[in-house]
DNA sequence: GAAATGATTGATCAATTGTTCAGCTGTTAA
DNA sequence: TTAACAGCTGAACAATTGATCAATCATTTC
């Protein structure tokens, strides 16, 4: 059994990704590079709650983003994210 | 972008694991078959505690079970949950 | 049958969660 | 400097969640 540490670091993992609205935007950013305001339209969210989520995701370490005047660019920022969505739609594909 | 149904499935998929308890007992169960009291006793938590969340790791297809006699014995239904916590696990070790 | 045991269930409760709202910061253009 | 724009933040709210408790079911043993 992996100690208590461990367990809850996988925990927290799996939690980034059990929101739909968080999920959606780690798909879109597994594309390409994205502003607030362009994740907002895409999945018809406010700025404001995708910019919360946003902080999470930075927080988590797993979206990184870089600043171009007053736009902000967010992208994935650990690719094992990408395999774990990979295994993951294996999963419910085959279920 | 994956249709609405998708996302859904794979959020749920992931919500399943973001729970503490719930992931020691799917890892437990990954190891060895067991039963509601050896798992409430593996985990320090109530049976009841650990019934309740076995329906839904059955409801959700993650475990299958085996009665015998008043005993429900329970194990992974479902190899591809071993593969995410993998992912996973690889995933936290290198950050 | 009654008692004991393993497991399940429903109700309840505190804690956590995601969104909204309003106001805010920082940057750009007029 | 003002207005407009992109994004961030904290408070508040409803909704969801997981554990606990008590009662119950199902099976075995006495």
């Amino acid at each position: 059994m992996p100690d208590e540490e461990t367990i809850q670091a996988l925990a927290e993992t799996f939690d980034v990704l059990r929101d739909p609205t968080r999920l959606r935007i780690v798909v879109a950013l597994s594309r390409q590079e994205m502003c607030v305001l362009d994740i907002a339209e895409l999945l018809h969210v406010s700025e404001s709650a995708v910019s919360h989520q946003m902080r999470l995701l930075k927080t988590l370490r797993l979206v990184k983003h870089r600043k171009n005047g007053k736009m902000v660019y967010y992208s994935l920022d650990d690719e094992h994210i990408e395999d774990l969505i990979r295994v993951a739609t294996r999963h419910i594909s085959e279920r």
